[in-house]
DNA sequence: AATGACTAAATGCATCTGCATGGAATAGTC
DNA sequence: GACTATTCCATGCAGATGCATTTAGTCATT
């Protein structure tokens, strides 16, 4: 078990030397666009940096192993194949293979062999894993809640919602409002 | 010289069957903190996997060369503390000591003896690095401008800016608006 | 000037990652 | 049915990372 940290700084550097025949020609990428961008790059990394941290010293295995829980415990067999993980994690399939190993080795999931393709095979949560998930999202809401909800009101996390999502092609699931619900984070 | 690329997906996964004696009571962290954290997340993950691609196609190194180097380069005499740098990108500082390890190797910089200090030295840019910065940053703006430039206005990007900045202690600087500048990235 | 605390930087080691490739099963084509 | 292409998953290898420690030099106190 070890923690990731993605620590990565981004710069981005003009050389206005160039261009600028007429006084209103725009720069581009514009200063807003770089500074976003910039931000986007910094922001996240402290946020995960100090989300991971957290985790990590209430002694939690990083959260790509809460993610592959989750997406387990919310099929409704609690299985899934691994291509199907691979995708709604969006990473590598190399790197699902080995998730599904070290989840597998910790007895959090076990593998099922997949009778309709045999090149196949299905991963299912145990119930150690649903324990595990279930005490993650503790630690992993609190953290959210003290490195997010309390900085922004609902109105502006929501704003912030909307702006990202036109970069990212959306990406992703709005939660459904009621209960038992869930959202992924990439 | 090799592509580094970020992927992670964060999953955000509410147990809802426990709280709510009253129905006034909110949930922490809000629907929309947790839509936002995971936006940021994956958006980030995305756009950042776009950028680091495209240098990557067009033959370039690391966007955290690039840092490095737009770091030394800004440095009024071309050279840098290690523990500036450090400072400046916001790594670890084995990190630091590797990418300088890369970056002397390739030519790009060079380390000088620091005589005030004995334990330190100082790190300076080659005009291959200067160069390289240059050439980099003409594929990475053109990134940054495809990927988030050109998906938002700037009074959004500037939106966007000022969400982010509640969230990470603001961390960086806002370019000033004049000529050769440069806003770092995280 | 000796001691101890501290800072700058490098490095050994285990682990993790990306990339490319491999094997095995399936699907498509003729 | 033989051939090829494609999909699913695993893995060898090289390089990168995190962590802890080491080495070396500085500083403060006495």
């Amino acid at each position: 078990m070890q923690m990731h940290r993605v620590r990565y700084n981004r710069r981005a550097g003009y050389d206005e030397t160039s261009t600028y025949k007429t006084g209103t020609m725009k720069r581009r990428p514009s200063t807003e666009a770089t500074a976003a961008w910039i931000r986007l790059m910094r922001v996240q990394s402290r946020v995960l940096d100090a989300v991971e941290q957290d985790l990590k010293k209430a002694g939690f295995p990083p959260l790509a192993w809460y993610d592959a829980l989750l997406e387990l415990s919310r099929a409704p067999t609690g299985e899934l194949r691994p291509v199907e993980l691979e995708r709604q994690m969006l990473i590598p399939q190399y790197s699902t293979s080995r998730l599904i190993d070290r989840l597998v080795e910790e007895g959090l999931a076990a593998r099922r062999e997949c009778k309709v393709d045999k090149r196949g095979q299905f991963v299912e949560i145990t119930e150690a894993g649903r324990e595990l998930q279930k005490r993650m999202w503790g630690a992993y809401s609190a953290a959210i809640e003290k490195y997010v909800g309390s900085k922004l009101s609902d109105a502006d996390a929501a704003k912030l919602c909307g702006l990202l999502d036109r970069l990212g092609c959306s990406c992703g699931e709005m939660a459904p409002p009621a209960t038992s619900e869930a959202a992924s984070a990439r």
